[in-house]
RNA sequence: GCGGACGUGGUGGAAUUGGUAUACACAACAGACUUAAAAUCUGUCGAGCGUAAGCUCAUGCGGGUUCAAGUCCCGCCGUCCGCACCA
């Protein structure tokens, strides 16, 4: 028999495939539908490896569930827009436009090049405007329905290229092309009032709308939206010390005579509290900023953290003390205040009170300042005589003590008490707190779907009038500087005002991609209608049944979405509010990085390993290995799919990036692997071959039943049982070990007759097909069955041929395992009990001593506790 | 810094979720076939002691709970993901 040849087998399938359109998916027919999506590629260049794990992961559920019966939709598109089309453009002068098209064709034929399942009638990629234009609609529903609005809000500003950095682009404080100093700065930007939403968003993760979600990502996502109920209270001017020289030197700036509000989670610990602080940004930082020099240098230099959470949580904790002090609420001590950079102005109220004793972070604070670290919650069996706070604070629950009227209380009850104490001083209420901020959508760049709103000097912000839908982009634009296009663009942003007439201009901020990636998946219902959703469609489809991408999304990808869904939905665009019933996240692809001397990063094609050293394929200079990291273009450490597919075809990429690891784990690519998968495919073609025409011959209405046959049968039928759970539970790992198993018993089994053979055969190709389905389809001919694989129905396993009558327990003896016995599967625990004592092997470790107890597990462990 | 994960042979990993630790594969070694190599097939393969039967030790480290711990609890160490303008 001829060996396997992917090369040919491959495309000849794929192009029958297609003439069958075995992959299209429509709303008619009794199945039941099943919606499976891979979070859509964002279109870099070429597809890696480790996109290739990814949707081969989504094409096993996709092509199990079809031949389990369903109504499959399994589309792909583009994730379009994003800052890497504009940088190219900088680079090397080609326009975003021609950049992105062109990769997205590279990609979508490496695409197809895999053999996936894809309804390909379905593509389109966000920049597309047939698919903008409705976005651009959506929005200005959202906007109408009051879920739209602008407000003021930092973005990180790199003063030599004048332009918008993202975070990414600011490495420790300097612009990345630049080297420039960031300064935050402030604009007025459109913001999606994400917040109205926090309790819902957060009540779908635990009252089983989430059900089908991985526990972290919703723990990651409670944690996120951080819903804290607290106290916002006012911390009052102290009195002036130094009245009798008539000069009151701790009056309330102009504005600030109410004092300063502070939120807090934790006000039992009131009575601990040593000082106040505020965030820079914060109003009356500001207004003390002006007339002090040295605070005013203090901020800036706070500014020039960037604006992102992690830089400002790492960076040291220092603060600036103000000349004012605020008064105690309960006693008569006077509270220093200080401008804090550990305060977020977002958070909050932007001011905090400072507990030493019950906050690590206040902690690090007063001793560098040297303020006051009263104790105030006592741990549980804690002797107040001799509790002391020392490098750490104690955050935990404990008894009040040192506090007054709330002594003796618990943290629980003190809370209620302090707070409602501050309450009847008029003080301060207790509030609802979130850590979740609205979505600022407003990007300063091009090559992003326009915002489709209108400056007017007479009438303010004006919505486009729907018929002037799309605004699109200008198809020129200078790409020559830093900063946006759209901005300097000599004619695109002047228009009338389509109110009044008069002379006005277009937004020039252009939508956040995770807007576009944010209803993708409602519009991959009906692609090409000429409104955003059509309902019926969507009804049909929505929800995704299975929703595939990487961890590295768990919180803002998939918030947004869920978000995005609720707005549609209120909008009257979808009947759900959920738009992921199932989620599964996949680990990455990882590959060690090479970099050389002159500090070049080099593609693992182009590096020599011999006896651990690395060297170049072309000069061999030496070559350092760097750390194993997730495959990404700026560090070339991809491999390319095409190449393996070139030598081992489609099939044996697939196998190998399912094989072995764990489907949430990361997995290391190596060429040894794929090698080994592609021994996998000949092992199957051989045992295949070695029935060649076989469905022709053997006449299938007489079972077989010698016990040849019945145990290969038994193998067969718990390979399909085995493998149905396996790919339900997304362990494509061990549905591969379990072909492996099959394997070898088929190999094995010479006895059995043409009959079992026949159904073992059958049963192989058709379990391999959701990981291998060319080979499959070669598979099935040869074999001599009709139709097409991807169209034949998933094997049902016998309950008869999956019991089995014997089985075989360890034994213990003080919890080590000393030898096993064999008895019936029902036997009694009784039963169990006297085999395992009769058992040699078990005798001599218990002769002599007293048994204390039998412990019998039914099916699973004896354990004979002796002393 | 905060939040979420992960850690088992030389390697990727399995362990029915508290019940026979190392399934399945890769690599390595030995043998068969071959003029030879590749491919393929067969066998060995956690460590230590032992001729063997077997015994002891091993799931990142240190404690604990239990008849029984890779799995549960406490404390460390290391790696990865996210932190709101990368996608």
């Amino acid at each position: 028999m001829s060996r396997y040849n992917p090369k040919e087998a491959e495309p000849k399938w794929q192009a029958r495939w297609e003439a069958a359109g075995a992959f299209t998916a429509d709303t008619g027919g009794g199945k039941p539908k099943y919606y499976v999506l891979e979070m859509f590629p964002y279109p870099s260049g070429r597809i890696h490896i480790g996109h290739v794990r990814n949707y081969a992961m989504g094409d096993v559920i996709a092509r199990y569930k079809k031949a389990a019966g369903f109504n499959v939709l399994h589309p792909m598109g583009w994730d379009a827009f994003g800052m890497p089309a504009e940088n190219a453009a900088m680079q090397t002068g080609s326009h975003p436009r021609d950049w992105t098209y062109s990769n997205i064709d590279i990609m979508r034929g490496q695409l197809k090049q895999m053999g996936l399942s894809i309804d390909w009638s379905r593509e389109f990629a966000t920049c597309d405007p047939d698919y903008y234009v409705h976005q651009q609609r959506l929005f200005l529903d959202f906007w109408k329905q009051g879920f739209a609005y602008r407000k003021e809000s930092s973005v990180n500003w790199d003063p030599v290229d004048n332009t918008v950095l993202a975070n990414e682009q600011v490495i420790d404080g300097k612009g990345w092309r630049s080297g420039a100093t960031v300064e935050r700065r402030k604009l007025s930007q459109w913001f999606f009032k994400i917040t109205d939403a926090a309790d819902d968003l957060l009540a779908a993760l635990d009252d089983g709308r989430l059900a089908g979600w991985p526990d972290n990502v919703r723990t990651m996502q409670r944690n996120w939206i951080g819903r804290s109920n607290g106290l916002a209270m006012q911390f009052r001017f102290a009195a002036a010390t130094n009245a009798e020289e008539g000069a009151d030197n701790n009056a309330p700036p102009p504005g600030f005579e109410d004092g300063i509000e502070i939120f807090t989670t934790r006000p039992d610990t009131l009575f601990g509290a040593s000082f106040i602080a505020i965030a820079p940004d914060h109003p009356l930082a500001t207004h003390f900023a002006q007339s002090d020099s040295d605070l005013r240098d203090f901020i800036s230099g706070c500014q020039k953290l960037g604006t992102s959470e992690e830089a400002i949580e790492k960076a040291e904790k220092r603060g600036r003390k103000l000349n004012i002090e605020m008064a105690h609420p309960f006693d008569d001590r006077r509270l220093p205040v200080y401008v804090a950079n550990f305060v977020l102005m977002q958070y909050g109220t932007g001011a905090i009170f400072g507990c030493p004793s019950g906050d690590q972070r206040d902690l690090d604070f007063a001793r560098k300042y040297g303020l006051a670290i009263p104790p105030v919650v006592l741990p549980p069996e804690a002797d107040p005589a001799t509790f002391t706070i020392e490098a750490e604070a104690y955050t935990g629950p404990g008894t009040l003590f040192n506090s007054g009227f709330l002594d003796g209380m618990t943290t629980e009850d003190a809370i209620a008490a302090a707070t409602a104490k501050i309450e009847e001083m008029g003080l301060g209420k207790g509030v609802t707190q979130y850590r979740l901020r609205d979505w600022g959508v407003s990007r300063q760049r091009y090559w992003g779907c326009p915002i489709p709103a209108i400056h007017c000097d007479k009438c303010g912000i004006v919505a486009v009038p729907e018929a002037d839908l799309p605004v699109k982009l200008p198809a020129e634009a200078d790409f020559s500087e830093p900063g946006n296009p759209l901005d300097r663009h000599p004619t695109w942003k002047h228009v009338d005002c389509p109110e009044c007439g008069a002379k006005a201009q277009r937004e020039t901020d252009t939508f956040d991609t995770f807007v576009d990636s944010s209803w993708y998946f409602a519009r991959f219902a009906a692609p090409n209608r000429d409104k955003p959703i059509e309902k019926a469609a969507a009804d049909y489809w929505m929800p995704v049944d299975q929703y595939i991408g990487g961890v590295e999304h768990a919180i803002l990808h998939l918030l947004y979405a869920r978000y995005f869904t609720r707005m549609m939905k209120a909008c009257g665009y979808l009947s759900v509010d959920e738009p992921f019933a199932n989620l599964f996240t996949q680990g990455m692809v990882v590959h060690a990085t090479f970099c050389d001397e002159a500090g070049e990063w080099l593609l693992p094609e182009d590096v020599i390993i011999e006896k651990g050293a690395a060297r170049r394929a072309d000069n061999g200079k030496p070559v350092a290995i760097g750390p194993i990291e997730k495959m990404s273009k700026s560090k070339k450490n991809v491999v390319s799919p095409e190449a393996i597919a070139e030598t081992y075809g489609a099939d044996a990429a697939r196998w190998f990036m399912l094989s072995d690891s764990p489907p949430e784990r990361d997995v290391e690519w190596t060429d040894a692997g794929v090698e080994g998968a592609w021994k996998l495919i000949n092992r199957i073609w051989e045992a295949i071959s070695s029935g060649a025409g076989i469905l022709k011959t053997v006449d299938l209405s007489k079972p077989a039943a010698s016990d040849a046959d019945k145990s290969l049968r038994q193998a067969t039928h718990s390979a399909i049982a085995g493998l149905t759970d396996d790919i339900e539970n997304f362990r494509f790992n061990k549905a591969i070990a379990r072909i492996y198993e099959f394997l070898n018993v088929l190999k094995s089994a010479a006895g059995a007759g043409a009959w079992a053979k026949a159904e073992a055969l059958a049963t192989l190709k058709q379990l391999a097909a959701p990981f291998t389905p060319h080979l499959a389809e070669e598979c099935w001919e040869t074999l001599g069955g009709d139709g097409l694989v991807c169209n034949a129905p998933w094997p049902k396993a016998d309950p008869a041929l999956l019991a089995r009558d014997k089985i075989v327990l360890g034994v213990q003896v003080n919890g080590k395992r000393r030898s096993e016995i064999e008895v019936a599967a029902d036997a009694d625990n009784a039963a169990v009990e006297k085999a395992a004592l009769s058992e040699a092997g078990v005798k001599r470790h218990i002769d002599g001593k007293t048994i204390r107890k039998v412990v019998v597990v039914p099916g699973r462990i004896v354990n004979i506790v002796v002393s």
